[in-house]
DNA sequence: CCTATATTGTTCATCTTTGAACATGATTGT
DNA sequence: ACAATCATGTTCAAAGATGAACAATATAGG
């Protein structure tokens, strides 16, 4: 009668790769045996392991708060934006308006938020924190901005904004010229 | 009789913010009314940001050759890393074990790849593309080079490079020291 | 050796997310 | 004014992902 047994918190480790290549100048050889090898892929693929790291330790701040990702993205785009309708949302979320229909009148049953009809629009339904949602999303953000200080905080002023900058650049040329595969 | 209709392709916009805060010296001033305007958040923001529409993009591009994020993701991995366990693709993919029970055995019906029994442990079940998975994977490697290689071209080498040693900085201190909450 | 504990992969019930179809309200063009 | 088109939000069936419980195997400690 196995009286061990799992609990499995299933997830974890994030074992890595880091092999170090360093010293290799852009666009010398123009031609690669496999991708990591390339420049830009190796690079990116850093970043997006980093933003990975950061969802995983963010997941787990906010579940000690009582609160999910999707949820707290939620109050935080509201608490950011209010009157927001619930297509913008789905919009800046990244998740499908069917999704949100399901979501957010549970959230407006916990008394989180409010579907405000639009005065000239009858169609939309803009969105509002209550006081409680509100509390909520201060929360999260909170969780949100220890992490990022604590991760951060390796990195000089100037690193820091040179990240932004440089992602704000890619942000912006990526949808003025998006990918045509 | 409605005959116009949907076929919503839904998700789509992501739409930007870009106030412009540049000139702003980092910890000048130690307090602020919302964490948008503090340095670090923003720029972490704009990392994050930039992931997600490239993860939209790459979507969509890999829809193009006929493959989906998840499988792609199995795929590329265990080209990588040949012989991988189910145990460490899942941790390496951020998804649980169970899912890949579920989602493996399908792929093997499709021929992608074998799950081959480990001599020594036999617990292990080896994960190897088939020539056919190989293939898949090479197709959405190659998109994502694509992706890649057009969205850092506004970036000199060297801006690219910095991008890359930062965040492997990021995430090799955020894996030494882990956010506690 | 033998028992207790860990690890790996599987199953299953549950919850979440999705996309298509739809109803309703707005917009456009003529 | 009015038809055609578009946009927003909802519903629902289907697909996907999750975690708990489990079986099989491995490891550790006596």
């Amino acid at each position: 009668m196995n009286k061990n047994q799992d609990v499995t918190r299933d997830n974890q480790g994030l074992a890595d790769d880091n092999r170090n290549l360093a010293g290799k100048d852009i666009d010398a050889s123009p031609s690669y045996d496999a991708p990591w090898d390339m420049p830009r892929f190796r690079n990116w693929i850093a970043v997006a392991r980093a933003n990975q790291i950061v969802r995983r330790e963010m997941g787990e701040g906010l579940g000690a708060v009582g609160l999910d990702l999707p949820h707290y993205d939620v109050l935080a785009a509201v608490f950011r934006y209010p009157g927001m309708t619930q297509q913008e949302l789905a919009v800046k979320l990244l998740v499908g308006r069917s999704n949100l229909s399901m979501l957010l009148p549970e959230m407006e049953k916990r008394a989180l938020l409010e579907r405000r009809a639009d005065g000239k629009d009858k169609r939309l339904r803009r969105l509002f924190l209550t006081p409680e949602g509100e509390a909520q999303a201060r929360e999260g953000l909170a969780v949100q901005v220890r992490l990022i200080e604590h991760m951060m905080a390796p990195l000089t002023a100037e690193e820091c904004d040179a990240i932004g900058d440089l992602m704000r650049r890619l942000a912006r040329f990526l949808i003025d010229n998006p990918f045509r595969p």
